[in-house]
Order: C-alpha cells, then structure tokens, then sequence
RNA sequence: GCCUCGAUAGCUCAGUCGGUAGAGCGCAUCCAUGGUAAGGAUGAGGUCACCGGUUCAAACCCGGUUCGAGGCUCCA
C-alpha cells in the first residue's frame, strides 16, 4: 500500500472513529480536527461531562469494526462557506464552526497563518459514510470495506487542547494506530514493546545508574556510582574532543545577580523559568544560572583582545537550572537539573566558516563512537524582520556555515528557511538511535546579539574595536537527556569504554590458591586501570554468574580451583561484543584479559584523532 | 497548568461481596563449599500516599490533596 493509500485509510478510520462515538453516545458529540498522523490517526471530541476509560476504548473500537463491516461509501459532496456555516449551526458543532470560520477569513485553518479571505462562494467538501457526515478536505477510501479490520487498533484516551491552544476548551483525543496489514501493526506493537523494555527509567533502577528523591524534588536526579562512571566517562570524551579543536577548560560558580540576565535579556525570556535566590546577608537578588553564555561572555571581556587572540574558545561542563512546569518531568529526559556540555567560542567573523568545520568533525566524531547515525538541518533567517543583527553579517555567516557542511562531505544536511533563532542562525544535528528515533542533541548557534548587548569587542588589525561573534555549541546536549536515549539506544550493553563495571570476577569458593589468583588479577586490573568488581558473596555459581549477566557486565570470569592451577581463565564476553554464533566464552591468561580489555579505552581514542 | 490512568513491603505486583495484609525478588541469619542465568531453611520488613466523609466495620465506596506515567506539535 502506498504512503497515500495508507494515509487514507488513517484518515478513514478517524471518521470511523467519530462515526462510531457518536453511536454509542449519541448526537451531542462535538468534534474537532481528525487528522491522519504517523502510524495512525486521532480525533479531538468533546463528550460533554463524559470522560472515555480504556473500557470505552474497547467499546469503541468493536463498534468501529462494526461500520468496517457494513460497507458504507465515503460519499463526498459539496457546500458554499455559508451553506457549511449553517450546517455546523443546525448540528450543533461549535468547533466546526470555528473552523469553518476560519477558513473564511484566512483561506486556511492553520493556526496564525495567513492568507486572502475566502469569497462566500467558495466551496468546501463534506464526506458522508452511513448516516454519519463531516466536514473533511478528503483523501478517503471509497469504501470502509477498504479499510483493513485487522490491522488498526485505538490505543489511548487523552486531553487535548482544541487546536492546542490552551485557551481553547479541553477535548478529548482518542489515539488509534493503524497499518495496511495486521502483521505491520504487530510488527508496531511489538516495537513498542522493546521501546519499553529500553525505557531508560526502567533500565536505570534495573542496572543502578540513577536514582530520584520524594526529599530532593522532582526532576533532579541523583546519579549512584555506577551512573557516574557513566556520566563522567561520556562528559570526558566530549571535553577531550573540544580541547583537541582548541577549547580551553573555565569554570564558573552556578548563581549570579540577576542583573547579568537582565543585561543578557535572558530574564525578560525566561524569568519564570528561573530559580531565585535570596541573600539573607545583602539585599542582593540572586539567580540559579540558567545558561552559561553571559559567564563566559564575562571571561573573555576580562582583558583587552587583539585579532590575533581570537578566536577564544571556552569549554565547560556545568549543570544548569531551569524550573520546567511540573507537567513536563520525567526519567532524564525533562529535569530541572540539565548538565550542558557547553562551549563558547568568540570568533572574528571571517573565521566562522574554520570554527564551525572544527565544531562538525567532534561532533561527527563523537557520534561516530556511540554509533548513531547523524542528520544535519541548517537553519536560517527568513524575510521577516523578526531577526537581529546585521543582514550582511546574516548572509556571510550562513554561507560560511553552509560551506563548513559541504567541505565535511558524508553527512546528510537540508537547509530550511525561518527556523534560526532571532539572534543568528544555527546548525542542529538529529541523530538517530537504534530503534529508528530522531533526537535533537549537538547544536551549533551564531549569536550576533550578545556580543552586542555586552558591548563584546577586540581590536582589529586597524587599530579598530570590532565585534566578535559567538558560538554557542554542545556535542551531547545535556548530559542527562543525553543519557536518557544512550541508555535505550544501548538498551543498557554500553560498550567496554563506557560500561560502569568492566569485568566481574566471580570466585567459586574461599580457598588460599584461589584467593591468590584473584589478588593477581586484580593488580593486574588495576595496573590497566580495568573496572572490576570481585564476588565472592555466600551465592551458587549459577546465581553469581546470572547476577552478572543482568548488570550486563561485558567480561565475567569464574575463578575456582580449575584456573588456580592452569593459569587459564575461561571468560564469559557478553553476547553482543563477539560476532553472532561465535563461541561467547574464550580461554585468556590474566595479561590478555586486562589488555584486551584495556584496548577496548583505547578504541575509543583510535577515533579522536581526525 | 489542563485531560486520562495510577499509587499496597526496598523492587515487581496480588488482594473476590467492605470484615483490620499476601507472594516473588532483594535483605539478615543458618545449612550447604558450590563450576557458568535463580541450592535449601528460618527471619525481619506495612500508618495499604496523605487529609476528610459514608459505615457497626474502609486497602476497597465518596470528596479533596500530593506524587508518578501518558497526552496537550502532526491540520478540516
């Protein structure tokens, strides 16, 4: 079935959907918007003071298979604007009205846009299946009967603002997925699935990596010391990557008056966002820092610059504070606690093009190493006078940008209008994880407009002070969001170099000659910095090692009196790390374990050098 | 913030008609000295999220609160 074919009947069902609800609970159904989207459809309804279960779920979906089975034609026809105005008046269908109205006056229901007012004349389209009629721009099926019963399910009640707007009365929206074929829509359900065995905060208890607090607060996440090892091995790579291209290391403490952001014009943006702090000594305000540009901006304004200074390229690895609504928390992915791993490089205009080429190689790199697939989406001004800064600077900047990306080669880029940000343009890199899903991590924004607020400067070769600009870049993001879709684009294997626990060395029984060849190893652990962990708990064998396996440890290896004698130890490597079908266990002395694990850290480096 | 669903032992969860609490894992102790994904026994552990109401009686029914999960961007 084409992609179009496909989008029809997702926009069929949804006026199955409808036609269905209002079956079961009667004509003073109110309906909003019913589109087609990803993999299925919705409808906004407004139910009055009925509020669906999953059990009405259930109930509706029966009687949607019901209407499959009637045949009912899709039949389409036509009205003027005022004939349609009418039709949502003698139905009662107030968000159809506004919709209709809508229309009418900006040729087209999309929210703010714009457009020429629609002659009364002009005619929009109705589609009817059985006795039930709605008011739809079209691309149906002919038929219900065209529709595949047993590849479509409804799968969650939720409320929706109509249109989004949360102005607007709360709707309910019933969610449904649908597929050409019942295979496909298993083939969904079953991702599904694995999406939620990978949940990171389902993992990150399982595997002990991070922990929340009633005591703490909502949205600040502790990390235990196997999560640390994590964070920090990850948090080192992304500095080391930038300190190759130049970044120097600074540190900032995390609250300043808030008179910095008024100056920054972060705190008219985000003031409710910001945590305050009071001085119980000064009548100072002060203000959990939200971001780290303003800071660093102060660095580098302490000394008078030459051109031949810059660029000047600050890099810190720093938690900020932003106070989310408490809707919008969960796992590490939405906290109120983000460590960015920010970095600021006040460049001359003429060396963008050089600086953002040296910022796209780390994070090529970078992805490169946790093996995620990346996308770049060039961002740009649009004719509108919503931008700041100089258009000459505008246009200079984004073709150097542009260049940058084409000279790198071998990364997907598109290019898209209007999408900057007001204070310059931008790059933003998806990358994608092993269950298919995009996620917006590194970033690299031009700022024209601080450097101008704080009156940023350096002396040109002419003697003249000129403005710097400044780069704004983050290869992870946040460190905790990025995180988040690590540990399921993972599914919690982390490779060697990252992996909390590298090997675990399980002893069969207290014995002096195994108790010796366990103190070996781990000097000899030690000696290659190799994370062991020793278990010599009162358990089985069998439990020990299974205990191993569900940490996901890479190498586990027994030790009894087998290998006190040989010197041999039979290692256990997790399944992922050796090809398929090869033997998962291998015969090592302790040298070659501790080295072969230790070349794993160096895989890792093998990469950065570009 | 708003909508839907939920909250019972550290974790995962049962608990029927309203009659005062259960399992597995984990933890502790003991036995067993083990051979590659769960050896055995015993024990500790609960203000059933919180506040109020109904009732002779509430984990269960009703209100409210708090916290958690999903949704509130996909354009008729």
């Amino acid at each position: 079935m084409s992609s179009e074919d496909m989008s029809a009947v997702r926009h069929s069902l949804a006026h199955v959907l409808a036609a269905a609800t209002r079956r079961l609970y009667g004509n003073d159904v109110k309906f909003g918007v019913g589109p087609a989207i990803e993999d299925g459809f919705y409808y906004d309804m407004d139910l009055g003071d009925r509020h669906l279960s999953d059990d009405d779920l259930a109930k509706i979906e029966a009687e949607m298979r019901k209407i499959l089975a009637e045949k009912q034609d899709f039949a389409a026809s036509e009205m003027t604007i005022v004939e349609a105005e009418q039709w949502a008046k003698d139905n009662d269908q107030p968000y159809k009205l506004e919709l209709i109205e809508d229309f009418r006056d900006n040729g087209t229901t999309k929210v703010g846009a714009k457009g020429e007012k629609q002659p009364a004349s002009t005619k929009m389209s109705f589609y009817t299946n059985g006795d039930f009629t709605d008011l739809c721009m079209g691309g149906h099926v002919a038929n219900t009967a065209d529709i595949p019963a047993d590849a479509f399910k409804l799968t969650k009640v939720a409320g929706a603002y109509f249109r989004g707007d949360e102005t607007k009365p709360m709707m309910q929206r019933v969610y449904g997925v649908a597929f050409a074929t019942k295979a496909e829509l298993d083939e969904y359900l079953q991702r599904q699935e694995e999406a939620k065995a990978r949940d990171h905060r389902k993992l990150g208890r399982e595997l002990d990596l991070y922990v929340t607090s009633d005591m703490v607060g909502a949205g600040l996440p502790m990390f235990t010391p196997r999560g640390t090892v994590l964070r920090e091995e990850i948090a080192e790579l992304s500095n080391s990557l930038r300190e190759e291209i130049g970044f120097q290391k600074v540190w900032i403490p995390h609250m300043t008056k808030k008179e910095l952001y008024e100056k920054s014009g972060h705190w008219a943006k985000f003031g409710g966002e910001l945590f305050l702090v009071k001085s119980q000594e000064t009548s100072d305000q002060f203000v959990l820092k939200p971001m780290n540009c303003p800071h660093h901006g102060r660095i580098f304004a302490s000394q008078v610059r030459s051109y031949r200074d810059m660029p000047q390229r600050y890099l810190e690895t720093t938690t900020v504070y932003r106070d989310e609504k408490s809707g919008e928390l969960g796992g590490l992915s939405r906290v109120r606690s983000i460590t960015q791993d920010d970095s600021h490089d006040f460049c001359r205009p003429d060396q963008i093009e050089q600086e953002i080429s040296n910022l796209l190689s780390a994070v090529k790199t970078i992805y490169n190493i946790f093996d995620m697939k990346l996308r770049v989406r060039l961002s740009y001004r649009d004719d509108s006078d919503a931008y700041l800064g100089d258009q000459a600077l505008w246009e200079s900047a984004q073709s150097q940008l542009k260049k940058a990306v084409v000279e790198m080669g071998d990364i997907d880029y598109y290019e898209q209008e209007g999408e900057a940000a007001f204070y310059g343009p931008k790059i933003d890199f998806m990358a994608t994880d092993a269950l298919g899903r995009e996620h917006q991590l590194a970033t690299a924004q031009l700022d024209f407009v601080q450097p101008e607020r704080f009156e940023l400067e350096y002396i040109d070769q002419d003697g003249a002070a000129k403005r710097p600009v400044m780069i704004h870049c983050a290869l992870l993001g946040s460190l905790e969001r990025f995180l988040s879709v690590y540990i399921e684009h993972t599914a919690g294997k982390f490779p060697v170099w990252v992996a909390p626990e590298q090997l675990r060395i399980v002893k069969v029984k207290d014995d002096p000659t195994i108790d010796k060849l366990v103190a070996d190893m781990e000097e000899a652990a030690k000696e290659r910095y190799v994370r062991y962990t020793v278990d010599d708990s009162n358990n089985s064998i069998g439990k020990k090692v299974r205990a191993a396996e569900l940490y996901k440890v890479p190498y586990v290896v027994v030790v009894g009196a087998k290998e006190a004698e040989s010197g041999q130890l039979g290692v256990r490597i997790r399944k992922d790390l050796v090809g398929e079908g090869t033997d998962e266990s291998k015969q090592f002395t302790i040298a070659e374990l501790m080295s072969a694990i230790q070349a794993e850290h160096d895989t890792r480096c093998k990469y950065s050098t570009l």
